[in-house]
DNA sequence: TTGTACGCGTTATCAT
DNA sequence: ATGATAACGCGTACAA
C-alpha cells in the first residue's frame, strides 16, 4: 500500500466503499438516501461512515449537481439592526428549504461590494441577495451576475434591474409621515438630522421630509438640516450614528431661532439628539420633540421612550427569500417582481402636542 | 454541433480556450496569472474571457487545488454589537491575506451551531472562527472537525480543545473590577441584572461579581440577583437585552430594601434598568447607581452616560484571525495558543460615590 | 439491489 | 511558451 502520505487526507466516498465493500456509488446512494439500497449493506456503510469520520465534499458535490443548497446574503453593516433582523427573516424561510445562507459584509464599499459577489458567485451560491447602498460598480457587476443567469434579490437598495426582485421599506412615504406628525402637532421650525448624500435610504426619508414641509406650506430652511459625513469612516461601526445626533443637535441648538422639532434619519441618530438636548438643559418633548426611524428595541427603552416608525424588516427578509425561492425553483426566466412595504408610525413620548 | 440546451450555461475555461485558439490550460495561466503566456496570446485570452464574461468555478477549483481561500465564520447572534465588531476585526486582518470571509448564523441554538460547522465544512473552508456559545452538541462537533486537520479558533467560547487556539475577553475579571468598583463607592447592596445559565459569558461575568463581593466581606444576598430567561426566545433578538434589564429592575424595585447599584451582565440590559429605574421616579446615580458591560457606542449617549467595562472586541476578532492564518499557513501541526484579553472599566456618570 | 463509466471545471505535472 | 493528460470527489445514466 502507498500510505506513505501521513498528512490526514479527508475521506472520500471511495474510502467508505473500499471499508465496507461495495461500489462508491452505493455509498453515495446510502449517504444521500437516494435509489435502493439492501437494509444491511446501508447500515454496514453508515458505520464506516461515522467510523472514518466522513465528511461530504461539498465542491465535488455542487460541482457534479450543479447547485450548491446555499444562497449568498450580502450586507454593508452588520452591526445595523436592520441587517441582523433581514438576515433572521431571509434564514427564516431558507431554512424550511434546506438553504444554507453564508453571508458577506461589504462594510458600504463599493470595492468590497464587488469582492463578496465575486467570492458568491465565484463558489457557484444558488442565488444572491444584496442588502447594501447602490454603487455604479456594484449595479454594473450585478447586472453581469443576473446576465448570467443567477437568481438577484435587492432589498433596500437604490437600484432596479429587469432581472432582479427588489423589496424594500417605502422610506419616503415614512419620512413624509414623520414629518407630518410634527406637523400635526403644530410644529412650523422642523430639523432633520443625519442627511448623506450617499445613502439612499436616508436620502428617500430626507426627500420624505421635505415633501412634507412643502405640502404643508412650510419653509424649508437650510440651516435645519444637518449632516453627517458621507464619507466611510472607517473607525466607525456605520450605522452607529450616535455621534451624528449628537454633534447634529448641537449644532441645532446653536442657531438663533432653534427648531422646536426634530426628525432623526434614524433611532441611534435620534438618541444621540436626545443626548445632546438634555446635556443643554432643556425638556423632550416640551422643548424639543424628537422622532426617529427603525423602531429598533432600544427605541421604546430610552427616557422618553422615542417616537419613531417602524419598518417590516423581518418581513423584508422573509419576501426577499420568497422571491428567491421562485427563481431558484424554475428552470424558466421569471417575470420581475417588486414589493414595496409600508412603514407605521409608532408615537411614544418623545414628541406631544404643543 | 449538439446546441440544444438552451439554457445558458456558464462559460468555462474551454470555451474561451476555444475561442481564442489555444488549450484550457494557456487560459488558465492567464488567469491566474502564473506561468508563461506570451504578451500576445495573453491579451488574446483576456479579450475573450471579458467578452464571454467569464467567472470562474469555484467548486472545481477548489476541488482541484484543495483550498478555497475561504474562512468561516459561526456567530451564535448578529444583532449583538460585539458579533459585528468582531467581525470587522477578523475581516480586517483575513482580507490582507485574500481570504473571503463567509458569516454563518446560529441564532444560538446548538443545532444550527452544527449545521453551520457542517456547511463551513462541507463547502472546505480553510479555516473556521467559532464565537457562539458552546454546548455538547457544538462542542463534539467542533472536536470532530479538529480531529480532520481543519483549523479551528474558538472566541470567547467556554469550550477548550487541544487542537484549537481560543481568544477571549476576561469576563471573569471585568465583572470583578466592575463590582469592585461599586463596593469602592460605598455600595453594600448591589445586584446583578442578567443572569442566565445557558451563556458562558454572562456567567463569568455574574462570577466576577460574587467573588467581588465576597473578597469585600459583602453578602450574597440572593434576592438582589435577577434573570432573563435563558431559553431562546425566537422573538427576541437575542442580544437586545433591553425587556431584561427593564422587567428585572422592575423586580429588584419592589424589594422591601432595594438595591443601591446594580451591575447589570451588558449595556443594553443596563439601558432597560434605567428605563425601569426611571419611570419609578428614581434618580440615577443618586438613588441607584448603575453600571454595564461592553460599552456600545450607545453607553456614551444615554443619559446618564453609563459607567461600563470595555473589552477589546475588534482586537479579538484580529487576534482570532491571526492564530488561523498561523494553522493555515503551515503543513506541520501547529501549538495551541489562547489568548485572553484584559476588560477595561470606563468611568462615566451612572455611578457616583455615595 | 448493486456496479461501471463518465463528466462536472479546474489545475499540477510532465512533455514538447 | 504552450499543450496533453490526469485527477480532485462526487452523482447521473445506464448496465447488470
Amino acid at each position: 500500500m502507498s500510505q506513505r502520505g501521513e498528512v490526514k487526507r479527508p475521506i472520500t466516498l471511495a474510502d467508505i466503499a473500499a471499508q465496507a465493500g461495495v461500489a462508491p456509488m452505493t455509498v453515495s446512494r446510502v449517504l444521500n438516501q437516494s435509489g435502493y439500497v439492501h437494509e444491511e449493506t446501508r447500515e454496514r456503510v453508515l458505520r464506516v461512515a461515522r467510523a472514518l469520520n466522513y465528511r461530504r465534499n461539498g465542491l465535488a458535490r455542487g460541482l457534479k449537481r450543479q447547485r450548491t443548497d446555499t444562497v449568498g446574503l450580502v450586507l454593508g453593516d452588520i452591526a445595523n439592526p436592520f441587517a441582523a433582523e433581514l438576515a433572521r427573516g431571509v434564514r427564516e424561510r431558507l431554512d424550511e428549504h434546506g438553504y444554507t445562507l453564508f453571508i458577506c459584509v461589504s462594510e458600504h464599499s463599493a470595492k468590497e461590494d464587488l469582492a463578496a459577489f465575486d467570492a458568491l458567485a465565484d463558489h457557484r451560491v444558488d442565488g444572491l441577495i444584496v442588502a447594501t447602498r447602490a454603487s455604479k460598480l456594484g449595479n454594473d457587476r450585478l447586472a453581469e451576475l443576473v446576465g448570467m443567469g443567477i437568481p438577484v434579490v435587492l432589498v433596500g437598495r437604490d437600484f432596479r434591474h429587469e432581472g432582479a426582485d427588489l423589496v424594500a421599506a417605502d422610506n419616503h412615504k415614512g419620512g413624509y409621515e414623520a414629518t407630518e406628525h410634527l406637523i400635526s402637532l403644530g410644529h412650523k421650525h422642523i430639523g432633520f438630522i443625519g442627511i448623506t448624500l450617499t445613502s439612499g435610504i436616508g436620502l428617500r426619508r430626507f426627500q420624505g421630509y421635505l415633501e412634507a414641509l412643502r405640502d404643508h406650506g412650510l419653509a424649508v430652511e437650510e440651516s435645519l438640516i444637518v449632516g453627517g459625513t458621507g464619507g466611510t469612516d472607517e473607525q466607525m461601526p456605520g450605522y452607529s450614528t450616535e455621534s451624528i445626533g449628537f454633534e447634529g443637535m448641537r449644532q441645532l441648538l446653536k442657531l438663533g431661532r432653534r427648531p422646536t422639532a426634530v426628525f432623526a434619519r434614524n433611532d441611534f441618530t435620534a438618541v444621540g439628539a436626545v443626548s445632546a438636548i438634555k446635556e443643554a438643559g432643556l425638556r423632550i418633548p416640551e422643548d424639543i420633540a424628537i422622532v426617529g426611524y427603525d423602531d429598533v428595541p432600544l427605541a421604546s427603552h430610552t427616557s422618553p421612550p422615542l417616537t419613531t416608525v417602524r419598518q417590516p424588516t423581518r418581513e423584508q427578509g422573509r419576501i426577499a427569500a420568497e422571491f428567491l425561492l421562485r427563481r431558484t425553483g424554475s428552470r424558466e426566466p421569471v417575470p420581475r417582481e417588486e414589493r414595496i412595504l409600508r412603514c407605521e408610525l409608532v408615537v411614544r413620548e418623545s414628541t406631544v402636542a404643543r
